[in-house]
DNA sequence: TTACTATATAGGATATATCCAATATGGCAA
DNA sequence: TTGCCATATTGGATATATCCTATATAGTAA
């Protein structure tokens, strides 16, 4: 019994803006989307806020607040190494989520079609 | 293949609301949150939008916009009988939401634990 | 120390969301 | 027709979200 009614609703606001759930898409797949990393291994420690910010287009202040949003809703951890700070997907917490959505949207045990 | 990606995000949005999320999780049992209707089914023909006013404690006006953005998402339907407009989930629509968010967000066949 | 790099914070402009009161629409009853 | 009831639409006030520039912080390197 995880993520509470708070708690996803948290997550629906953080993935609920288009460049959040685009980011969320290329943290997924991190080696398909970004180049590789010399400080930090792209699935094992994630991607840095600067590639991220690259890729995005947004502004390093802008894409950071995005990253905050999605970190503070569980969704993605961070992980400082030198001066990078690293993200990639929390995949316990998004599982969780998923299921819990389940569990609060469709009627009584119903997972697939 | 459904649900692509702008409607994805249009439920999310939806979905992203207290109000909202809270009157989906009522609508998913509808005999459990609103009395029984005269003219029409709380199941079958779904939750009249006075029912749903009441309950959320909004403004008429307030809440027929929660219901329209519900619609326009694709998670409810509508189905008007006589005066009355009567709101019910879409399961199927609200199915392929909860797999398609787990397509994008999950790390390639990952459903449960 | 100073200089450089990566990320975070502060402040403010603009856009969008939420909500209500007032009013419009459309169906039903007399 | 008039009157009533349920829902939809309009207009506008307030709150929140998004984004930028400028600046602060913290780590690295010389």
């Amino acid at each position: 019994m995880a993520t509470d009614p708070p708690e996803i609703l948290t997550a629906l606001r953080a993935l609920s803006n288009p460049r959040r759930l685009e980011i969320m898409t290329w943290l997924r797949d991190p080696t398909a989307h970004f180049p590789p990393q010399r400080d930090g291994d792209l699935i094992e420690d994630g991607v840095c806020v600067g590639f991220i910010t690259k890729k995005c287009g947004l502004s390093q202040p802008t894409t950071t607040a995005h990253m905050q949003v999605l970190a503070d809703a569980g969704l993605v951890t961070s992980k400082k190494i030198r001066n990078w700070v690293f993200y990639k997907p929390d995949h316990g917490h998004l599982s969780e989520l998923i299921e819990a959505l389940g569990d609060r949207l469709l009627s009584a045990a119903t997972g697939e079609d």
